[in-house]
DNA sequence: GTTGAAACCGCGAAGCC
DNA sequence: GGCTTCGCGGTTTCAAC
């Protein structure tokens, strides 16, 4: 994968675009001061680079009820058994992240549930009960502060 | 917050937008065998609970050199500190999320940076600096397997 | 980078179950 | 309430410069 150079307009696409994946492009285009044309030539190019994985819509999930979220640190009882686990992990809907963390835990996730109680079935009754899993930590999140993308 | 009912064709018109916010409300509309117009109407229906929160182009990180994510789990001099140690962390960049959890760390932020070099130098003097922050304790992630929103 | 034209789409209005 | 059709205005996208 390699990096790649933007110049300002580039950065502006991009920033317009992060904020609100569907800002019109003739509005960036009046912003920066160029042609609609050329600002959906550059997005093009930019969307070849591979730096655009794509655009979401983001939810809110405390609409639905995921008033929850915590990250859960997993003991492995041997770290050959990363891949299994993890292929459990993946059905389990409410897992939003998992990574191969340094330090004790064999597999470091973030969850949201709906509440405590959900989250006490999800760890007793879905994570650990994945073959390989020998413990885990819980830290519950009580308050996000932060919640952004990578500047530009 | 309250929570909300989606029937299947919200549920289409979602599951349709959270992958790609860009798909065109008509091909939404043929999926599901109603006009557009009716998609726009729900659409709008569905800004109005809040589900929606907005929509996001999404960016890899990698590409602009940002390969090494870590968890750092901050301890405070006191939990006083902590509104202000935020304060602080809103101004570092590579912090893209931060959480006040249960358990021992103060505060728990997720963190983008070029290498272990940019990241040492982010805990040294960026992290490690701010005031009431008296140590921390890093994760780093080797591998991520599993980014995702909550399933609807 | 530009313009311009064509195709496509969003979005509101009005009316119909 | 939720759907339809209709049509205008704005947007995307392309070719040619």
């Amino acid at each position: 994968m390699s990096t790649i150079k933007l110049d300002g307009v580039d950065k502006c696409i991009i920033r317009s675009l992060v904020e609100d994946a569907r800002t019109p492009l003739l509005s960036i285009a009046k912003e920066v001061g160029i042609s609609g044309a050329a600002i959906h030539q550059r997005l093009k190019k930019l969307e070849q680079t591979e730096l655009i994985v794509g655009s979401k819509m983001v939810l809110n999930p405390k609409v639905l009820g995921y008033t929850t979220t915590a990250f859960v640190g997993i003991f492995l009882e041997s770290a050959s058994m990363y891949k299994s686990a993890i292929k459990k992990l993946q059905d389990i809907p409410e897992v939003v992240e998992s990574h191969y963390t340094t330090g004790n835990y064999g597999i470091f996730i973030k969850i949201l549930c709906k509440n405590n109680e959900d989250l006490m079935r999800l760890l007793n009754e879905s994570i650990q009960s994945i073959k390989g899993v020998a413990r885990t930590e819980t830290f519950i999140s009580l308050d996000q502060q932060i919640d952004r993308q990578i500047k530009i």
